[in-house]
DNA sequence: TATGAATGAGACTTCATTCAT
DNA sequence: TATGAATGAAGTCTCATTCAT
């Protein structure tokens, strides 16, 4: 039942995890406890759906940037990334708030799909392709690099920085990050 | 009582937070629950304490580091500053894991001090002093990136890249990092 | 349904009545749980169904020797019953524990039959007719103490004595609760 | 707590082991539900517990006659076995009668020990005392034909046999009985 | 100051039964 | 007649917190 994942996460942004016991899910979802877990197997496992469609909802606006991203050079490549980053984190930033700060990633939460993990995943296939225009060696630790640095910056303003997200602030931090990261790509200055 | 955050500390290490239920804390510290409330207000607080404690220890690894680099040029700082973010990961990583993913940052937990922030401070401080060796014009941001992304990196390689933790991986992983900060405070090429 | 009362003892054999739920009955069954209720009340009923149908099946082999009783005289007649109650025993023992040891006999499950009960009035009516061959005054009461007393016996030894069900070993349980009713019947010695 | 295991056992009298639901026993022993699981890890080991005490009840009033047993002749021993025996079931046979036939015999409630099981083993040794007077082989065996028959006879004439209990009933079902066994014991006339 | 028995709200989950299709 | 999704009461158990001793 989507009606249940949707009122778990509703229940999450609203009201956090403490208030999301099943009873009031299914309240919210207007069903019964018995139908939630006809459908779920547990709290848990609805959380986890929660979390895997708000990790494709996500993905969906990342997905395309990425392939887009293998024909384009570079310095534009991480621009596009950069800035989808942000995107993704415009998507339902309060459950993914509390998603990444309030949910145990303990117990069958453990193992839940990081998008960086995903897109770096991908940026080393960009990497891989456009390996002559790179400065680096490891192609695998620079993806982790470069995935890693992106989304936590963008994460850490999102969450933290509020101040750095207003349309302005956020030109500025895109435009360093993706300096941050192209030059570490193209390498050090002669 | 000490005893009682240790207690705690531990049972979160070797347990997880769900098994730190208050009576076992305060039988782990050899008191009683009703000692425990005398010195804490709510399972919380004790938490809060333990989280403290951690940041503390974290702290006193990072903090002469920090001390000493204002003497330093940019790049011998940045890698001081990361080596000083990998041995700062090297206090208690098990304790590391459990507060950032399974405590929930919710209620009075919210609010705890992440050590990149204050790193992130006195890392400001330092651009101040050595901005004329810098290519950024926003020292707070670059602050933000540079401590940011060097705490991710470590953060993340730590606890879910294990491979990238042997003694001759993590070498390769503080350079690059160090290469990818020291870039971006250089400025670009050309 | 058959199918449902077959399903039913399956599961009570195989999992035990914790897990004879009404929709892994029908699930078992091949049916849906609307289906039970069309046939079936309620989930005792269909307890009471599997109860009384083996209760049957034990009659079929006991009735048989309890007719051909009547024309035995006191001695081999007990021999019979004996072994009769013995045979009983053996069809589906794992159902008859579970009945007998697990299915609590309340609400609509009291008042289930019991062989013995049966038994006993059919012995009632050998004794009768044998009266003259026997040394007790109140028949009713014989036969309950013969008939309790056999029923318990082998009831005994196969749930809680295995090791007196050995081919061997039963042989000489037979032998032994043969001359304790034949012994009780023709009276005391001298 | 004793109240707990009082108040189990008389909610299983008054209104049977569905009514017995944790929050009630508390309720009725006067304590709240956390108070009845700082002493009962669980359910069952109250019912266990209730059980046990009632095994303890019967065997108090029991174990003495069977100590006195020792010095008694064949005939005068088994007629006080099972005058013992009549005595067990006048011990709370409401009990009883719930412990036999609703309780379930699963988990950690099998294994609940048996009277007759206890009382058998002791008749054993009195067997072995008594062999010379005894015509039978196998002590074993005669040891666990008696306590069984005894036992089921007065276990089933006090649940299922009401009228087999008046005074006067009692006195010749005794006497039935005791000749039951007794002939048994002494072996076949001629 | 220390103790720890007691509290009780509330969480998760099950399952016999119903009824619209 | 068959289906099976839906129901929801009720059960077991946990644990942060209190307070009389």
């Amino acid at each position: 039942m989507d009606a249940l994942v949707e009122a778990t996460a509703r229940i999450l942004v609203d009201e956090g995890l403490d208030k999301a016991s099943t009873n009031r899910i299914a309240e919210r979802a207007g069903v019964s406890v018995g139908s939630l877990y006809q459908y779920f197997p547990s709290k848990e496992a609805l959380v986890i759906a929660v979390a895997e469609r708000h990790h494709g909802e996500i993905m969906q606006v990342v997905s395309d940037a990425l392939d887009e991203l293998v024909s384009l050079p570079v310095e534009a490549a991480v621009r596009r990334l950069v800035r989808v980053a942000v995107d993704g984190h415009g998507v339902n930033p309060q459950l993914h708030r509390v998603l990444s700060e309030e949910v145990p990633h303990t117990g069958d939460l453990d193992g839940l799909r990081y998008v960086s993990e995903d897109a770096g995943r991908r940026f080393r296939d960009y990497l891989e392709v456009h390996r002559d225009e790179v400065a680096v060696e490891d192609l695998d630790l620079a993806a982790f690099i470069c995935a890693t640095s992106i989304e936590s910056l963008t994460h850490n303003a999102v969450l933290h920085r509020p101040e750095l997200c207003s349309d302005e602030a956020v030109e500025r931090l895109t435009e360093e990050a993706s300096r941050l990261v192209v030059g570490y790509l193209k390498g050090a200055p002669g």
